[in-house]
DNA sequence: TTAGGGATATTG
DNA sequence: CAATATCCCTAA
């Protein structure tokens, strides 16, 4: 694959920092894999980046009432890169850790909707007949072409009936419908699939909530998103992502996936894949085109906890030493045993994880 | 449920 | 970039 040219790379950019179930690290990946970005002109991007190290800065638990979120939160808005972002009061919250909570949630809230998002809004939401209104002969005929390769290819995956694709002129009439309709129910298979499987869409949900009623102890990861800010937002230019390389995110994952045949097909989904969804349950493909809309950036962000993706959990001493006392006494190998006999111990840690444990403590 | 192979994140 | 730690998938 060509290289992103640099707008589309602020596209994908600006579109991804701004959703806040997205997790770091892969935001990270993304900063290190697409050409160099410039925040400056983008106000949501500015925005989105010094949250997610507000987020991070809050993501410690306080309940050991040390102060130690507030002061980490407050190390990140001295930064004026940070503090510019946002209008005084976000600022004015000095002790009240929860209060700053609300705040950052509802700043999260109002992000401005991204570019990407305004673009599809223009090709194939609501503003979709303006935008066919205006275009010329030329556009119109890119348009169409749009919609109907993508039916095409995404019936073809399905094993269905091309026949059955949303007829040509009906595409004439309202731009990219035939496109829109058949994204729509691909989609909704899609989350047919997820469903009757392994429901990951909601298997992230539940990780959300868990995180809410039990925030991990983090001392370190603050600083990743906090390297973002100061880096990509503060200091200017484009040092944040100069020292990439372009194009690496791909080869590492093939090493692993012996040529067992032909390369897997894009379109084929990628059994650890996660899926981001807008909201559920919009059955927009009834409607008639011109009424059919994406979501709206407001409403985008199902609950919105502080920090909702899954985070990697530290083994303590305790635990280690009590894995090794419960394997003395149970045998290796009887983890449910063990995990019974010290639930407090290993209340966060599940029969496999401890197995995992033991194996690599045996290491060395 | 467990063992083992891998993927991914973190650290040196 | 290699080594390590944690987490995830899947066969049995």
């Amino acid at each position: 694959m060509p290289p992103l040219a640099a707008a589309d790379a602020f596209r994908v950019l600006e579109f991804v920092a701004g959703n806040r179930r997205v997790p770091h690290s892969l935001l990270a990946g993304l900063l290190a894999a697409l050409p160099p970005v410039s925040p400056h002109t983008s106000p949501r991007l500015r925005k989105a980046i010094a949250l997610r190290a507000l987020d991070a800065a809050l993501s410690g638990s306080d309940a050991d009432g040390s102060g130690e979120v507030l002061r980490k939160a407050r190390d990140v808005l001295a930064d004026p890169g940070v503090a510019a972002c946002f209008p005084d009061h976000l600022a004015v919250v000095r002790d009240d850790v929860a209060a700053l909570r609300r705040l950052v949630d509802a700043e999260w809230e109002s992000l401005p909707p991204s570019e990407l998002e305004l673009e599809a809004d223009r090709i194939a939401g609501a503003g979709a007949l303006d935008t066919w209104a205006n275009a010329d002969q030329d556009t119109r005929k890119k348009l169409r072409r749009l919609g109907e390769s993508t039916a095409r290819e995404i019936l073809g995956k399905l094993g269905q009936d091309p026949s059955k694709a949303p007829q040509v002129d009906e595409a004439a009439n309202a731009p990219s419908t035939s496109g829109v309709n058949e994204g729509d129910r691909a989609q909704q298979d899609d989350e047919a699939h997820l469903g009757m499987g392994k429901g990951e869409a909601s298997l992230a949900q539940e990780d959300c909530a868990r995180h809410q009623q039990e925030p991990v102890e983090r001392t370190t990861d603050a600083r990743i998103p906090e390297k973002l800010v100061t880096s990509a937002a503060t200091k200017g230019k484009e040092q944040a992502t100069s020292s990439h390389v372009t194009g690496q995110a791909a080869p590492d994952h093939n090493k692993s996936h012996p040529v067992t045949g032909p390369k897997p097909s894009l379109m084929e989904r990628k059994p650890s894949a996660i899926v981001y969804q807008w909201d559920s349950g919009d059955s927009d493909s009834e409607r008639p085109p011109h009424q059919r809309r994406l979501p709206n950036y407001e409403r985008r962000m199902r609950p919105p906890p502080a920090v909702p993706y899954k985070t990697r959990k530290k083994w303590t001493e305790i635990q280690e030493r009590t894995l090794i006392e419960g394997v003395d006494k149970y045998g290796k190998g009887n983890w449910k045993d063990i995990k019974i006999a010290y639930p407090d111990v290993f209340q966060d840690r599940s029969t496999v994880d401890m197995k995992d444990k033991f194996r690599n403590m045996g290491r060395h």
